[in-house]
RNA sequence: GGCCCGUUCGUCUAGGGGUUAGGACGUUAGAUUUUCAUUCUAGAAACAGGGGUUCGAUUCCCCUACGGGCUACCA
């Protein structure tokens, strides 16, 4: 097995937008295959026919590219081991059910649903298996004839998995260490439902050999059915081929306890999804990290960080990175909270390391969203420059910098109207004439700033909040002088006169 | 209920038979920033409980408790 080239897959169901946990497991799906010089492929689950959902493949393709997880193959990028889809994949599990019937590993059932539920109702702990198979129509307790005329009579049917009795089925997992599970505890699965589709069971076991995934990564919500698979492969007659396990912990909700839920989201104000995602049927927008504003760098780092660390102090990673640090053996077992504090934390981090350039389509963009027309892309280089710092979420970037491009859209009048005075006007009137012959740097307007406020006896202190106000509208921002300097001589003069009227009215 | 998995500060986690149990987010207090944020410094804050094993357990084993997952012709 060692000797293989890696191949590891990612295999949704198209049934919605992109949950946070199935974008980590793509993570450390593609995280492996690259440090391991592996394929990466995405295959879509779409078995269910009744869950399908119009635009979710698609979707899924634009958030794995949003992040940059591009799959080696994929139902867009195709591969030789096409189709990469499912539905389109359906011929091929019916011989490997009916297969497994004829080994006797597997059997007939011609139980309607709604039986079914009457036993589950009826029966406490009823479970299709050892216990009860017997008493249902089945091609185990069928006559040979009995089944042979339902069958030519096309009745409904499924065939499920015949769990074999007072067996343990174990196996290491590459998470876990030594996971085992006894038969008799393990209910007859369906394989192949009465549509002719195969359940995730048959097809994820099918799929995984004849694509030649040599590891295999899902949610710990998975384990349960694990000795399914595992008996499956087993009677397939692959096990040699099987690939190794390996079950992720769960993302859990950020309070009280559970598996982490696009409701949570919604109740506790924050994204669940990796990008927005508009239900047709519902007309419910669910929001997600990229329009939120995160950058798909934060986001890959801090999913990284959750449930996974490389053993030293070191929390803010590149994808290259992660790719050369990654190791199975460094993911804990216990499910982790999801804190959303920590994920702006990312976000910040991520902004504040990144050089301006690789900021300025995605800040252009927030500034145009609002309206503020952004004309001299070098000038808005060097905005950036001046608030990355101060920025948690992409579009703080319009708060913090909308002045830069526009006239303040209102004052903080009351920062500076209580204490305004004549003398300040008679300042400011000055500072206009002084300003004009000034060297246009930062230090110099300072200067000649601070040496008319002597000239005039007002404390710099009581000026520097009213000139900031001017030029800024508000109480933030960096340095009064290089925003100045940043705004240009004539910008700043037309500032200074036009919010002395509004000061002095 | 049954089965499976898990359990170190509020949260994410490091560590591992002998440590002042480390870091990060958040939080508190200071410093810097004639705004705010950043930054810096300091502080509070954890080994679920009970039995073993051992000279010594937070670390290894067992039990209990608690938490989570699964229990569909969904994935």
């Amino acid at each position: 097995m060692s000797d293989k080239k890696v191949r590891v897959r990612f295999a949704p169901s198209p049934t919605g937008g992109l949950h946070l946990g199935g974008v980590r497991t793509v993570l450390f799906n593609y995280l492996f295959a690259k440090k391991h010089h592996g394929d990466f492929v995405l295959r879509i689950e779409d078995t269910d026919q009744t869950r399908y959902v119009e635009g979710a493949e698609e979707y899924i393709l634009d958030c794995l590219k949003w992040c940059g997880l591009t799959p080696d193959e994929s139902p867009v990028a195709g591969g030789p081991y096409a189709p990469y889809r499912q539905s389109e994949r359906k011929s091929m599990y019916r011989k490997y059910a009916e297969q497994l019937v004829g080994q006797g590993h597997a059997y007939y059932a011609f139980d309607t649903p709604e039986e079914l539920d009457k036993n589950r109702k009826e029966i406490p702990n009823f479970q299709y298996g050892l216990a009860y198979r017997d008493g249902l129509r089945n091609s185990l307790s069928l006559s040979t004839h009995q089944v042979a005329e339902l069958l030519d009579a096309g009745t409904p049917h499924v065939i499920r998995i015949k769990m074999p009795e007072d067996e343990k089925v174990s196996f290491n997992d590459l998470i876990r260490g030594h996971v085992s599970f006894e038969t008799n505890q393990v209910d007859d699965k369906v394989l192949l439902k009465a549509d002719g589709m195969p359940t995730y069971h048959l097809a994820v076991v099918v799929d995984d050999y004849l694509m030649k995934i040599t590891h295999a990564f899902r949610g710990e919500e998975w384990l349960p059915s694990a000795p399914v698979h595992l008996l499956l492969w087993e009677y397939l007659g692959w096990k040699a081929d099987m690939p190794q396990w390996a079950h992720l912990p769960l993302i859990l909700k950020p309070d009280g306890h559970g598996k982490l839920s696009k409701r949570d989201g919604a109740r506790l104000g924050f994204p669940v999804y990796a990008m927005n995602w508009f239900d047709a049927k519902t007309g419910e927008l669910t929001p997600g990290f990229r329009e939120l504003g995160f950058l798909p760098e934060a986001f890959l780092n801090l999913l990284a960080t959750l449930g996974w660390n490389d053993g030293t102090d070191q929390e803010i990673f590149t994808l290259d990175e992660l790719i050369e640090k990654f190791s199975l053996d460094r993911v804990s077992k216990a499910g982790a909270k999801f804190d959303f504090e920590k994920a702006k934390w990312f976000n910040a981090e991520w902004i504040k390391r990144s050089e301006a350039g690789s900021l300025k389509a995605e800040v252009k963009k927030v500034l145009e969203d609002k309206g503020v027309v952004v004309a001299d892309e070098d000038y808005l280089l060097q905005v950036i420059d001046q608030i990355k710092d101060r920025c948690v979420l992409m579009p703080d970037f319009y708060q913090q910098s909308a002045y830069f491009f526009e006239l303040p859209k209102e004052y903080d009048i009351n920062a500076v109207k209580p204490k305004w005075t004549d003398a300040k006007t008679a300042f400011f009137n000055e500072l206009v004439i002084g300003l004009d012959a000034v060297a246009w740097q930062a230090h110099d307007l300072e200067a000649t700033f601070k040496a008319l406020a002597e000239e005039k006896a007002i404390k710099v202190g009581e000026l520097m909040l009213p000139f900031r106000i001017m030029l800024v509208g508000g109480k933030f921002g960096p340095h009064v002088f290089d925003i100045a300097q940043l705004l240009g001589k004539e910008e700043t003069i037309k500032r200074i006169k036009t919010a002395l009227t509004v000061f002095t009215a």
